[in-house]
DNA sequence: CTTATAATTAGATATATATTAAATTAGATG
DNA sequence: CATCTAATTTAATATATATCTAATTATAAG
């Protein structure tokens, strides 16, 4: 049921210590062993948080040798200019809270061209970017035409895909493998992060 | 310290019953007894959770005689255009989940004319509402000119609100009664709901 | 195969919180 | 003042969860 999801997304948000492993994350990936360090807990703590940020969808794992590196959910970085992430982003820089990251600039200069590369003007995809965080951008772009909070039936997603591009079958399935959507008996959902994100970019 | 707002909210959202209560009150103002039958609990635990989405401001009480009619705070109602306001709201109508409800297009339009009737082409307000519906819709209009997360001097607060109109003092007061911000030691923040709403609304 | 490092798991503890029943308070009315 | 109703408070209980220590697992390297 949809009420779980909204529930556990709150939740995830609702303890200090994993706000504040945002705040680092923000800075750039960390090790589960330099978090503890830096927050005062023992690792197995961190463990414990990550697991609660992972099936929230708020977090990345990447392994090398025998560490594991977390970032911040690629999708959050760019969300930052809603104000929880805007606090999460600006405690990370030490920056004085008037002013702008220059990051956010050039994160949305990225996005303009990309957008304007891969779509269109009538805004269809002509074709799926190889680049993975180009790739992201794109499938981000086209979830933001769903209705947040509303549920589709795999007929409509496929519908929907299709107005930008005819391979809905490999654009379904990158919704549900880069986590932008989950599926359930069917019916499809956004998640609720990507539903975040889509507030702020609504009009 | 503003990590805890931003908790405090969450926390506030983190629970099944305190979700169900909003749904309910998506569909009309309840009061605790009532509230209690439909959710199969005591009327001390609709104290309980009352008291904490009061302290979230997402809710209002009226009192008449002795019975406490709940509602849900009348910016909660106008943001359901965002993702969990409206999955609490489709719930509580039991509309097809593809629809939207009229009142989303009445109040968009309520807006749209109050604001192009209170404030100047250049953007002045010509003078403040006397009518509470239509005063809130402009201040809401005007704290959309904010930052969301980050923190003002009363100084920097002051000359933000003389762009719209003279009488900053009293406009700033209104802030702060209708709970859009909250003062602490002379710093100005925008309190997590309305910060909701600015990324609802933000382009 | 042994050793080293990072992460996870398991078990224990403490704190937080959701809930209830019972007692109390607040307000209205006779 | 007595009574009624709704709400709150208090105290108790049960569940959840944040944290730790100690044991275990995973991966790499000698």
């Amino acid at each position: 049921m949809q009420l779980d999801k909204i529930v556990a997304y709150h939740k995830a948000l609702a303890d200090p210590t994993r706000i504040k492993i945002l705040i680092l994350l923000a800075e750039g990936e960390l090790n589960g062993q330099v978090l503890a360090e830096k927050l005062f807990v023992t690792p197995a703590t961190i463990t414990h948080h990550a697991a609660k940020l992972r099936a929230a969808s708020l977090i990345h794992e990447r392994r090398e040798k025998n560490t594991i590196y977390f970032s911040l959910n690629h999708y959050f970085i760019n969300a930052y200019g809603t104000a929880t992430a805007n606090i999460i982003y600006k405690n990370a820089n030490q920056l004085p809270e008037g002013e702008d990251h220059p990051m956010e600039d050039h994160n949305q200069k990225l996005k303009q061209s990309v957008i304007s590369n891969f779509f269109t003007a009538a805004g269809r995809l002509q074709h799926i970017p190889a680049q993975l965080k180009k790739k992201l951008i794109v499938l981000e772009h086209m979830i933001g035409g769903l209705e947040p909070g509303r549920s589709y039936t795999e007929k409509e997603i496929n519908e929907f895909i299709k107005q930008y591009h005819d391979d809905f079958a490999t654009i379904r399935r990158e919704f549900i493998m880069h986590q932008f959507m989950s599926r359930e008996n069917g019916i499809y959902t956004m998640n609720p992060l990507e539903m975040w994100m889509k507030w702020e970019t609504l009009k």
